[in-house]
RNA sequence: GGGCGUGUGGCUGAGCAGCAAAGGCAACAGACUGUAAAUCUGUCGGGGUAACCCUUCGUAGGUGCAAGUCCUACCGCGCCCA
């Protein structure tokens, strides 16, 4: 039941893995055929699952298929705190009824990726609610406030003057405390946990358990090369239609197109390899991307809308031809200031933009083979049933004459 | 509780009493291409054909021809002292 194949079991321990501890442990207790209890905190702050935090969810595939027990842990009451460890400011604290619609969607999407029917799914504020002050004082005392604030994050807050609240010391106490509560056997987490999944180690020892060890996977950039965050808006989502997130992916720089491969994906680690020594060896990067953008999306909504994800990608973008879908406006005006058109057809919020757009170039009538570049801001067009308004290279909108 | 600071457009960060407000990031458009990559260029509060008008610099008042810029109060945040 349990696998125990090497090969498997050294891929789990590195391929995504930044830092393991302690390694040799672990690879122990891997070994020994016992099922582990892998845990994952998720933080209900955002109801959408993002690329970056499908990583964890991967490497608790990964977990899963050799026959190890998940528990998620849905920090219901720890969202209400806070985190502070991936933030480089103060963390909003959620209402409950928020986090209860957070969770059922993030059940529903990290399900795309685990079986969630053999997963333990628990609620941490049914054992952290019942702590009081004196069992938290003594949880506290396991941790000193210099360790806590030499944390780089906090250190750089404190230093520019930015406030750090006193519940966000709470914090790493209460993640520290679910391990125990869940009799934790391993911890999954990004780097940026380290702190959080360590306080876990120390608070089982507190209560005489056998520390947990941690795998702590990298971050990953989002699509502007900074750290992929929901507060950036640089992410690519699960729920993301399978056009947009083919072409989110395909708008990836394309330094990072490997290490997608290894975090994102459970392509064979001998195939990427090969495909790293085919980009250095200066194979066209777009081909290369082509194939994760649609390995991706076959992820999470199948091969057969990655084939036409593909597609439409290669007709509107490298064909320049028009998309399948185009938003109709519909209208009976036939003359119509272009400015005025544009916003109406929402395609842009203001007669400035508009304007800005027109004079830049952006904007273009598509009338069957017929295109029209406009360039004056003040022209009124004619419309044509049928006649495609085209801003930029992604706005389109198809006229129909009432 | 006291003292001293600080609060600017999506973010960051300049700002002298005469600015729709420097710079950077992000965003958008154009050229190029391998793509929504990279690079280069342009734009980046709203309205008007235009002259021009309106809205914005924590909140509320005040001084002054004129206020992000000075004064008062309040609120948030920081530092120091208690």
């Amino acid at each position: 039941m349990i696998n125990t194949d090497p090969n498997k079991i050294e891929e789990i321990l590195t391929r995504g893995v930044e830092e393991v501890i302690d390694k040799q442990n672990l690879e122990k207790k891997l070994k020994s055929g016992k099922v582990l209890r892998v845990k994952l905190g998720i933080d209900p702050t955002s109801p959408n699952l993002h690329l970056g935090r499908a990583i964890p969810l991967l490497k608790l595939r990964d977990f899963q298929l050799a026959g190890h027990k998940i528990v998620l842990i849905i920090g219901d009451f720890t969202g209400v705190i806070g985190d502070t460890s991936d933030k480089d400011s103060e963390r909003p604290m959620l209402d409950e009824k928020t986090v209860k619609a957070n969770m059922k969607s993030y059940v529903n999407q990290a399900g795309k990726v685990l079986d969630i029917k053999k997963c333990e799914i628990k609620y941490n504020s049914r054992w952290l609610k019942k702590l009081g002050f004196g069992e938290i004082g003594k949880q506290a005392d396991n941790f000193s406030l210099n360790e806590f604030i030499s944390r780089e994050n906090i250190s750089k807050r404190m230093d520019s003057g930015t406030r750090v609240s006193l519940r966000e010391l709470l914090y790493p106490l209460m993640q520290g405390y679910d391990s125990v509560a869940v009799k934790a056997d391993v911890e999954i987490g990004g780097t940026d946990q380290k702190f959080n999944l360590l306080a876990g180690r120390q608070l089982q020892r507190y209560y005489k358990q056998e520390p947990q060890d941690i795998l702590m996977n990298p971050l990953v950039e989002g699509l502007d090369g900074r750290k992929m965050s929901s507060s950036w808006g640089n992410t690519v989502n699960l729920l993301d239609s399978p056009t947009n997130m083919f072409g989110k992916i395909m708008s990836l720089k394309d330094e990072y197109i490997i290490k997608y491969f290894v975090l994102a994906t459970r392509i064979g680690m001998e195939k990427i390899k090969e495909y790293e020594t085919e980009l250095k060896a200066g194979k066209n990067p777009r081909d290369i991307k082509v194939l994760l953008a649609k390995e991706i999306v076959k992820m999470y909504h199948g091969e057969k809308e990655a084939n036409k994800a593909e597609e439409e990608f290669n007709k509107v973008h490298r064909d320049k031809e028009l998309p399948t879908d185009i938003p109709v406006f519909e209208t009976d005006k036939k003359n119509y200031f272009i400015a005025d058109l544009l916003v109406d057809t929402k395609l842009v919020l203001s007669k400035n933009e508009a304007k800005r757009l027109v004079e830049g170039g952006g904007v273009e009538t598509i009338l069957g083979e017929k295109k029209e570049r406009i360039t004056d801001w003040r022209k009124e067009v004619v419309l044509e049933d049928s006649m495609i308004i085209k801003v930029g290279n992604r706005k389109f909108v198809k006229i129909k004459l009432k």
